[in-house]
DNA sequence: ATTTTTTTTTAGACAAGACTAAACTATATT
DNA sequence: AATATAGTTTAGTCTTGTCTAAAAAAAAAT
């Protein structure tokens, strides 16, 4: 059973890893934590005995089978919680994240199974991300980052990575929110902010901005 | 802002003290919270510095104003989320006690809000205890644990005192349910177990198992 | 009115999870 | 190849919440 920080730990290292298939270095973990890199190698010994993930000192952690597995179920009860909070309760989909934060380390997995089935087994969360189903598998969309692509391409949003509430807002306020229509219409070199336009209305967005915008392709 | 352990610790105390109405001493505490009484006057220094409780050294604790305002926000986050977890979700009132303790550490005076609506302000939860509104007031009812009343004492099961999951299955057996009319039909003195009637049926139970059950007066 | 028993508190220790400061590795630079 | 720098680990400390053992206070018994 892993504690409520080792749990928020291993989530990190997944996200980092990008679903575990890259190594990931202390100071990312550090800095995604609001921690220090001291207390990341404490916390990776602990990770590491428990095998969730290996360890090689001086170059970094990889997420272990099982390491994948718990963190796939977290990540469920984060956005199955997500779901219901903008589904059933009323919230906008900006509001959720902190409380599903706490919301995805109650331990008990028949409710997991008892809210899916109450949410009619969603397929993915407010924000366009997939749920994983009970056995941890996710239906992978074709999407990319908007500022992967170039001038010209049109596609629908599908997904805004998790933010803070005050980037979902201003997201909101543009209209970039999933299911509508984007087109990219130029790329700034220099900064490498793009022109965009949904519904007919251009904006001008930055590349941190642009990161944080999934499309299907 | 109050740690997990110390919103715990406030509640057994709350509850001891019968909603604040008297002092309640340490060891009683520690028996509660299964831990020792050393533990117990650690926190009770901690709990009476942050002025939730007032402590007299070896004479024991009181609930402040404070303190019992914390205690029934607790009781009301508890309360609502058993009601969801059995009308929305499908379980059955046994079930959601140990779900509950875990969900009432949830931080967010928006969430409660909103699950107050979506449950239409539900006045009692699954066991029909009352549910403290959003100012901590409570709709009293007139009630007695089995065990007070006397021989030929018929009334309303109004409640089923928050025990463990074997208790209140056994009770479900025996249709001790909040609702059902229930008659008193002999008390033993020496042992202080009761004869009751429910729908016709008699069923012989013990003290403990009377205490915990409430009957409209 | 002592003495014994029970209850409570204090003192000191430990594990988890955080920190700072110092030491160590690996990599880059000259 | 020697040195500077960036990143990582170790060592030692702090806080929270727990414990055991011993001391102190209150209550009960003689």
């Amino acid at each position: 059973m892993l504690s409520l920080a080792e749990e928020n730990y291993l989530k990190a290292i997944y996200h980092l890893s990008e679903g575990g298939s890259k190594a990931v270095l202390t100071n990312e973990i550090a800095e995604a934590m609001k921690t220090k890199a001291a207390s990341v190698t404490d916390m990776i010994k602990k990770l590491s005995s428990k095998r969730f993930i290996l360890y090689e000192k001086y170059y970094g952690v990889k997420v272990t089978k099982q390491g994948k597995s718990e963190a796939l179920m977290l990540i469920r009860k984060h956005r199955l919680w997500e779901t219901f909070l903008v589904q059933k309760l009323g919230f906008s989909w900006d509001e959720v994240h902190e409380i599903a934060e706490q919301l995805e380390h109650i331990q008990s997995p028949l409710l997991i199974q008892r809210l899916d089935e109450f949410l009619e087994f969603p397929l993915a969360d407010p924000h366009g991300e997939p749920i994983p189903d009970k056995d941890g598998k996710v239906i992978v969309r074709s999407q990319r980052s908007l500022n992967e692509l170039t001038p010209g391409f049109t596609g629908i949003i599908v997904a805004v990575k998790d933010a803070d509430s005050g980037l979902l807002k201003y997201l909101e306020k543009i209209g970039a929110i999933p299911g509508k229509k984007i087109r990219l219409v130029s790329k700034e070199t220099y900064d490498e902010s793009v022109e965009i336009e949904i519904e007919g209305k251009r904006t001008s967005i930055s590349r941190v901005v642009s990161e944080n915008i999934l499309v299907g392709v």
